[in-house]
DNA sequence: CTGTTAGCGCGTTCAT
DNA sequence: ATGAACGCGCTAACAG
């Protein structure tokens, strides 16, 4: 009644051990025969090889680790289940790690914790800088950072800068009478401080073509549509001239800048143009133009440089690469 | 270099490693004089036992799972916080399994997922029976649920039809005119149904108090503050007459509600009444009277329970514990 | 091609 | 009180 062991395999198939290892690895020579024999062993009994000493032996778990931030949004969604499916299909299992608290972040910064006995490490948008002591993984174990730069790891980022001045250069196409209606991240360890950077991209560009732009023009939201409205609302009323742009930092703000317009009878396209960033899933509904981060593309990327550090060990350099935003052009800009 | 195994740390204590063994794990007796001497040996030596190896003797991994649909929701993020901690002070490592779609959970079925390997399994919010093939958990660990009704496994929940009824008693204290605004589960297998039971408790009392009540009063909303908010402002403009109460399937829609109220020009706690489920962290801050499950209480207890079943083995007599829910008062109701 | 053997690191007897 | 030997389930190396 207990789970059978190479060795009940062995038994009931009349051979020794090491053949039915090597059946199951699918190494070395077997002849048909002894190996159509074994499987139909290994079939009835319903045989598992013990992960747990495999792992003894080989050092290795097969297993990954991803750290988030949060999941259920559509950013680390995209992103997690690429990853998934590119390991499952590497016949790698992988194990998140949703960051909930600063307290559960403790537990991450030592070496013994579960997080680091897997054989690979995956950390998304994660300051490591900031979040580490010393600014290192507490772990040998292969780390690679997506959506993050870093100096000390492989690492697969995006310039949120160079979306800031992609989304300025798309409005400019229209009007220099811009606005800009972006998030203030709360200051914690966790912030990664790409709205920051979204924005100073898009300041540089104006400022490189002699285009006043003062503070005034930057509105704060939270991450919350009807704040979002609210706000875009506040904006359209202050507006001095049409047509006018918004720089929306995420596509939740453009959303809720169209949300505005409509509301006021102002129409977007024509009046207002709009860019927002990230590509949601809804946002060709509503017609926005965004800028969109690669996602798929950088996971896929960093899995395989993550795979590829495991099995070919780590040579001095460090991988870094560097992914370029992608313009969606629709109605709204 | 390499990592140090209980042998290095016999050696270097000179001692054997069945005594090694013995300090590590606290058990047997050891003078207090060799004791000293190894635990300095392991000092010096950074020496952590390999948990790869001991799960190989000891069969157990001194890891838990924990599955949930999802995490970053209040709801979630304080169940598993909760259990992590509770777990935590036991010694267990938890790992989080959140469902992200359909397609993860095919691998969730599988009896050799790496969720499967560790020492018990809690579920939450998981319609098990609707989930896997005869109902039943891929596994032969212990399996608790958690906010989830089953017959077959241990579980600790609350009965969602009696918060319908706890909000209707607690608005019939105000008026019989009353509204509800509701969410429809899109009809999957994740689907745990608890929107609609909430309905029907409502609805129950209603009818056992005579009072007439009719599709039209349910309106329908989606999980966002400005649909809630429309829907609300939709609600209000059909009303008849006042006062009013608007038992809302959650929090966030009683925050629409009062938010709709308040933009009409409508007196909370006066002309309208509302309630909620699950006072959320920020209801308190809008005064909205609500209907709290014990998160906290109900993730303690699937630990215990959990861990009861882990060490004490497997009686045949399943727990089945629920729990009340709780009314909190504020001045919306 | 295949059976046997030696560990992997640790917990657990069982003598001493 | 403590050291040595055995085995957990498996892979790798070796001898046939």
């Amino acid at each position: 009644m207990k789970k059978p062991t190479i060795k009940d395999i062995a038994k009931r198939a009349k051979v020794g051990i090491g053949t039915v290892s090597r059946v199951i690895n699918n190494s070395g020579y077997v002849s048909e025969e002894t190996r159509k024999r074994i499987e139909k062993a290994i079939e009835e009994l319903g045989y598992q090889p013990d992960p747990t000493a495999r792992g003894l032996v080989s050092g290795l778990t097969g297993m990954i680790s991803i750290v988030v931030p949060m999941i259920r949004t559509e950013f680390y969604d995209r992103l997690v289940e690429t990853i998934d499916d590119f390991l499952a299909v590497n016949s790698y299992d992988t194990v998140i790690f949703p960051l909930l608290s600063e307290h559960r972040l403790q537990r991450f910064s030592s070496k013994g914790a579960f997080l680091y006995r897997t054989d690979g490490i995956i950390m998304a948008s994660m300051p490591v800088h900031k979040l580490f002591d010393g600014g290192k993984v507490p772990t040998d174990r292969p780390v690679v950072l997506v959506d993050m730069y870093s100096n000390r790891y492989d690492c697969v980022y995006i310039d949120n800068v160079e979306i800031g001045k992609i989304a300025a250069d798309v409005l400019l196409e229209h009007t220099a009478n811009l606005y800009v209606l972006t998030f203030i991240e709360p200051d914690s360890i966790f912030t990664s401080g790409v709205f920051k950077k979204r924005v100073s991209g898009f300041k540089n560009v104006l400022r490189n073509n002699g285009i006043k732009f003062t503070k005034k023009r930057i509105f704060h939201s939270e991450l919350d549509l009807h704040y979002a409205f609210t706000q875009a609302t506040q904006i359209l009323k202050e507006m001095e001239s049409f047509p006018a742009g918004i720089f929306a930092t995420c596509d939740l703000f453009g959303y809720g800048a169209i949300l505005a317009a409509k509301n006021l009878g102002i129409e977007v396209g024509r009046d207002l143009f709009v860019i927002g960033v990230d590509d949601q899933s809804w946002s060709e509904d509503i017609g926005l133009t965004t800028v969109r981060q690669p996602v798929e593309d950088m996971s896929t990327t960093a899995s395989e440089i993550l795979l590829n550090r495991i099995t070919k060990g780590k040579s001095c350099k460090k991988t870094k690469i560097k992914f370029d935003p992608i313009i969606i052009r629709r109605l709204s800009a």
